[in-house]
RNA sequence: GCUCCGGUGGUGUAGCCCGGUCAAGCAUUCCGGCCUUUCGAGCCGGAGAUCGCGGGUUCAAAUCCCGCCCGGAGCACCA
């Protein structure tokens, strides 16, 4: 029989069996998409490159990836670059870096400035038809009236005056601040983005792609509207802090077809803010050692920690979306990331806050102990002679009389204790299920750091306690570990190895 | 303040549109047991939510209606 029939053959006679063995809980799956066709779905990631990518990016980003894969449908990577002043080069890359360590792999890419023309021209359409005003008011004025519902001075211009002022804001002869273009909407409406936004404006500032070549930006509710239309984008997935009230307005002034908008809360996670506002002061001010510290939400940040890629995404895959406020708690990415670790993570015993203790008439003796304890990871040899580095928590706990084993060496018993100091001596090499077993460190071994990564701040005050760091002794064959690693310490969790003897705190 | 959106165990989420099979499922967390030369993994079991509050409709409400409370977002010539 082939194993298949053998299967088929067993499923038939003893079903309970195959029952027992049976695939466990299947894979939580995003919910099925609205007016969703398989092969007609276009999505988009938008980032601005106003800042490093972090794992709030990463979150939407994946649930657009994950929508794409799951109806064979396309996906932009579209950088929404229409302010100069806040994008740079530098944070494009880091969303190209991010989105493709996440694994993402988008179809299409462009970034909004490369439109520009485009956008122009559907803008004179606007004013032609005279949806658009020109508006030659200070920056206050506008703010003032919006507030007061009250409409501009310019609101009845004609298209051909304000098509004047349009083409002094292109030729520079309007400066910054002077006049923009505004939509024609209703000052008395009761959602202020539609009391006659501005919808291009001058911004005398270099473009981090176009240099001085362009003055006169769209705003991001006109810029997304013709950019989703000439990506053909289905549906837009993000979340909540955009309205889209407008956006649909405009939309409908340009003829373009209706895309299906699912909006989600924001995500967030305990002790950790995502806002620059939080985040950049830290980074500032040396708080942290950089935007790719493994306490930042960053994605290098939370990469240098050690979490995967497809933690992420099985963490996306597992909550999902909705509109709820929430905060989620690290925990349940750790527990994702640590059932992708364990089956693949070699074991190293790593003794933190080291004790030396002696075994008297030790036997000199030469181990071979597997990195898993179930998994082909390979093996390595330790020898001992007697002098042992223990956790100092370890030896706290010990009493006299007690008898332990040194993991995958023999027996030892306390036979005296002042402090930390124990003498020890051996006590035979049975395995003995219910002893306690404790990881130990001979006399060639290593010195190692582990750096614990906690909260970043607690409410709103930065955690000063964030980065706890544990001075301890591994064994000899730690110090080859390759940087970018991730191993579990024995009984003290899994890490990261960062450099030479210097790793980091995973989770437990 | 105004507008919009939310409020299910410690955390996250399913269910709510189309009321009963929901004294509420799943994951995580915590506890106990088994297993294990790890305090990890795995297996088994358990704890933990009167579904924000109050009213109403109904034979029946987490699910429908009304009011209230709480939280978030928007109110830029930012995105």
């Amino acid at each position: 029989m082939t194993p298949a029939e053998q299967l088929d053959d067993l499923g038939r006679n003893y079903p309970d069996l195959l029952a027992v063995e049976g695939p466990k809980e299947e894979v939580k799956q995003l919910p099925p998409l609205p007016d969703a066709q398989k092969g007609k779905v276009v999505l988009r990631l938008p980032p601005e490159p106003s800042g490093y990518m972090h794992i709030g990016h990463a979150v939407a980003g994946l649930i657009n990836y994950l929508y794409a894969e799951m109806y064979d449908g396309a996906l932009w990577l579209r950088f929404e670059d229409t302010n100069p002043r806040n994008a740079r080069k530098e944070y494009y890359e880091s969303f190209r870096e991010g989105y493709r360590w996440l694994g993402i792999k988008w179809d299409h890419e462009k970034s909004v400035s490369d439109d520009l023309d485009i956008i122009y021209k559907h803008s004179r359409k606007l004013l032609e038809k005279g949806h658009l005003y020109a508006c030659t008011c200070s920056p206050e004025t506008v703010k003032k009236n919006r507030n007061d519902g009250l409409a501009c001075v310019h609101k009845d211009s004609s298209p051909s005056e304000s098509l004047e002022v349009w083409e002094a804001m292109m030729s520079g002869a309007k400066k910054e601040g002077e006049a923009s273009m505004r939509f024609k909407g209703d000052m008395s409406s009761l959602d202020p983005s539609l009391r006659d936004p501005a919808l291009l404006r001058i911004v005398d500032h270099p473009h981090a792609i176009h240099g001085a070549k362009y003055r006169v930006w769209p705003n991001y509710d006109l810029a997304v509207v013709v950019e989703d239309y000439l990506c053909a984008v289905s549906h837009i997935l993000r979340s909540m802090e955009f309205h889209v009230d407008l956006q649909n307005v405009l939309r409908r002034l340009l003829g373009f077809p209706d895309v299906k908008i699912i909006q989600f809360s924001r995500v967030k996670f305990e002790g950790t803010p995502l806002s620059k506002r939080l985040l950049r002061p830290l980074v500032q001010e040396g708080l942290v050692q950089g935007w790719d510290d493994p306490r930042m939400p960053t994605i290098v940040g939370v990469r240098k920690k050690g979490i995967l890629p497809e933690a992420l995404l099985g963490f996306t895959r597992e909550v999902g979306y909705t509109k709820a406020e929430h905060v989620f708690d690290w925990d349940l990415v750790y527990a994702v990331n640590r059932k992708i670790l364990d089956p693949v993570a070699k074991r190293y015993f790593f003794v933190p806050n080291h004790v030396k203790a002696e075994v008297v008439d030790a036997p000199h003796l030469t181990v071979r102990i597997r990195y898993h304890p179930d998994k082909e990871l390979g093996e390595r040899d330790i020898s001992s002679k007697g002098v042992f580095y223990l956790a100092k928590e370890d030896v706290e706990k010990m009493k006299v009389g007690d008898v332990f084993r040194l993991i995958d060496l023999y027996n030892v018993k306390v036979d005296a204790k002042s402090g930390d100091k124990v003498s020890l001596s051996f006590a035979g090499k049975d395995l003995v299920r219910e002893m306690p077993k404790i990881q130990w460190v001979g006399e060639e071994n290593t010195v190692f750091k582990v750096l614990v990564p906690g909260h970043l701040y607690i409410g709103e005050v930065f955690n000063q306690q964030s980065l706890a760091e544990v001075h301890g002794l591994a064994e000899k064959e730690a110090a080859n570990l390759k940087s970018g690693e991730i191993v579990q310490f024995l009984r003290f969790g899994f890490c990261r190895i960062d450099a030479p003897n210097l790793a980091i705190f995973t989770h437990k």
